[in-house]
DNA sequence: TAATATCAGACAAACGTTTGCATAAATTAT
DNA sequence: ATAATTTATGCAAACGTTTGTCTGATATTA
């Protein structure tokens, strides 16, 4: 004997009523009688039924599901950035179906397959480093599949998105460092290739520039986030011609690590050079010497923005069953913002 | 016109043949001639089918989808630990739908309820703080959801769990600094009511007895994890009776509190002090004085485990479409493991 | 040659729900 | 009292797939 869970059909056969007056019932339509309404709810109830949803998915084509690709969960970013969309496809009644790429392309590929056949609403994605070829995001185009793309962005038009503006939040940390007085600045930047070395680069330049401080190449180092290349960088910066009274570092981590190798050459922290950083991440309270500031990216409100675009997206979608005629793109730009850190 | 995606429907109408041969020859079954299953595949492979998964889940009852209910993403464990989820479970083929309770038990509730109705094949769960009624999971009972717990277990028999030895970790902590000289040995621990804070209690009684340093209560203080009440159990331990030369702490953060408030106290921190922890978080690396040791919990294998755990259960069911006579409950635990952090 | 086995494919039901359309009953208007 | 309207309900198709059973045709065996 099956023990199947209750569907209408068997509320129907208790209650010698068709399946679609149940149905009916059920949804309050009104062309149902309060009567046999009521029956039919109350019975719902007692026998526990809940509908069905992957038989109203399959039926309605739509399964109230997002999807969220990313890079890396176990970074304080990321996983800060899913609270935010986990939080607020939850309050839009979607549900988040998650996957992360490694900064692997070919994992990244997998994942829009394995979306795209679990028949996703729409999908939330940051791309991985080492991304450099869009087709298998244009390939969701033909399954109608809306995109939102979130802090890190393909480089390619049409698309939505949502990030965070780092170059004002580099002209921040400039204009802060030079009121406090720091004329020689420098800069371990991240990775070359990286469109977020290119922003902090870009507001470095600008508020250079502004600040009547003349734009020195020498004074803005690459590494790949690793402690040594950041050791590296921080010594060349620190013996070279110019040597700066403060340095922007990529990121906390960067700037950890370069305190740690400035201190290696006996240079006082706060006096002899400052730092400023990018992510704000709370561990850098618990540190000896965290940056004087850092600037802050609203991980959780980018990850909430993003899905509440989204859904806004796939509200459109449905209510005009026609094509959708207007392709207008969802470009939405954070500031970002210097936070200061107290000095203990 | 309607651009809607190729079926097998059509497949079927271009070549000419049944629907039911379409679907066998995408599936090679052997019953299919060779002849037309290739016609079958090549036609598929121009029009780019792909089967539509709703469907599929539906007409099967299965989702090849697993649920993960856990309080707090932007916890390091537990995004560590949805890391493992994610990849064990991208290898078993599912795919993971995801929620976070925020301690809330109401929260947990609707999200049982939403996974519930989204038809996942099987939930992880590690459950809310605060929840202490079990009636929610219980419930999945009837639907014959199998559930996993890990980490953060409730305390009712007949389920299956993974979970981490955290007396095993807490006795060899002590075993640490006793061998070290340490004979008076105090504990910072956490909020009273948590089962985490029961089996560090446990360890720290087990080695002491062991070791023949007998347990003082004294020595042992709770908090409840802000920084105030860290501060006040630091100074309570380190100004009573008998003064600790060294103190075990709930967990990273507490101990590099608990270290802010003893250098406050004008102590040399691993001279008069020394301290050992919980999760060896990478941060600690980054501050002045890390724990001189730390307690690793493992969450990445964790999350791996319940999802191996949880993926077998399933494979379990489906072969057995009778009742599952077997009422075995897996019962999981991984050693934690103490990390002796190199002297800087 | 007849009887039998094997192969290739077709038919149709089933999964649970929604929804356009038809229809019967009850009510109102004429 | 009859026609017109409203109200309440039923019928059946549709969504795309899988799968048990049936049917012809061809090949094998006695």
């Amino acid at each position: 004997m099956k023990n199947h869970l209750p569907t209408i059909k068997e509320i129907a056969k208790q209650l010698n009523i068709s399946i679609s007056t149940v149905s009916r019932a059920l949804h309050d339509h009104p062309s149902i009688g309060l009567r046999t309404k009521t029956r039919v709810q109350e019975l719902a109830k007692q026998l526990q039924y809940e509908p069905n949803q992957t038989a109203i998915f399959f039926q309605q084509g739509k399964t109230f599901t997002i999807g969220v690709i990313l890079p890396e969960l176990s970074e304080a970013f990321f996983s800060s950035a899913i609270s935010g969309i986990e939080d607020a496809a939850h309050k839009g009644n979607y549900t988040v179906l998650m996957g992360q790429s490694h900064d692997i392309v070919e994992k990244e590929k997998q994942l829009i397959d394995t979306m795209k056949k679990h028949r996703v609403d729409g999908l939330l994605i940051s791309i991985s480093k080492n991304t450099n070829n869009y087709e298998h995001f244009e390939a969701l185009q033909r399954y109608k599949i809306p995109i939102v793309f979130f802090d890190r962005i393909p480089k390619i038009p049409n698309i939505h998105y949502v990030a965070c503006n780092m170059i004002n939040g580099t002209v921040q940390a400039i204009n802060f460092l030079f009121t406090k007085g720091h004329r020689i600045i420098g800069m371990i930047n991240g990775p070359e290739k990286l469109p977020a070395t290119k922003d902090r680069l870009d507001g470095y330049i600008q508020a250079m520039t502004k600040s009547r401080l003349k734009y020195d190449p020498a004074l803005v180092l690459n590494c790949d986030l690793t402690k040594e290349s950041v050791s590296a960088a921080t010594e060349k910066l620190l013996t070279g011609k110019r040597r700066p009274t403060a340095i922007v570092t990529f990121n906390d981590y960067v700037a950890l690590d370069a305190v740690q190798q400035a201190q290696k050459m006996k240079l006082k922290i706060n006096k002899d050079i400052c730092f400023v950083s990018y992510a704000n991440l709370p561990l850098t309270h618990y540190t000896a010497f965290p940056p004087m500031a850092s600037v802050e990216q609203f991980p959780y409100l980018q990850g909430q923005k993003a899905t509440e675009t989204l859904i806004e997206l796939l509200q459109e979608k449905t209510n005009s069953d026609a094509e959708p005629v207007n392709a207008t793109y969802y470009k939405i730009i954070l500031e970002s913002q210097l936070v200061v850190h107290e000095g203990k």
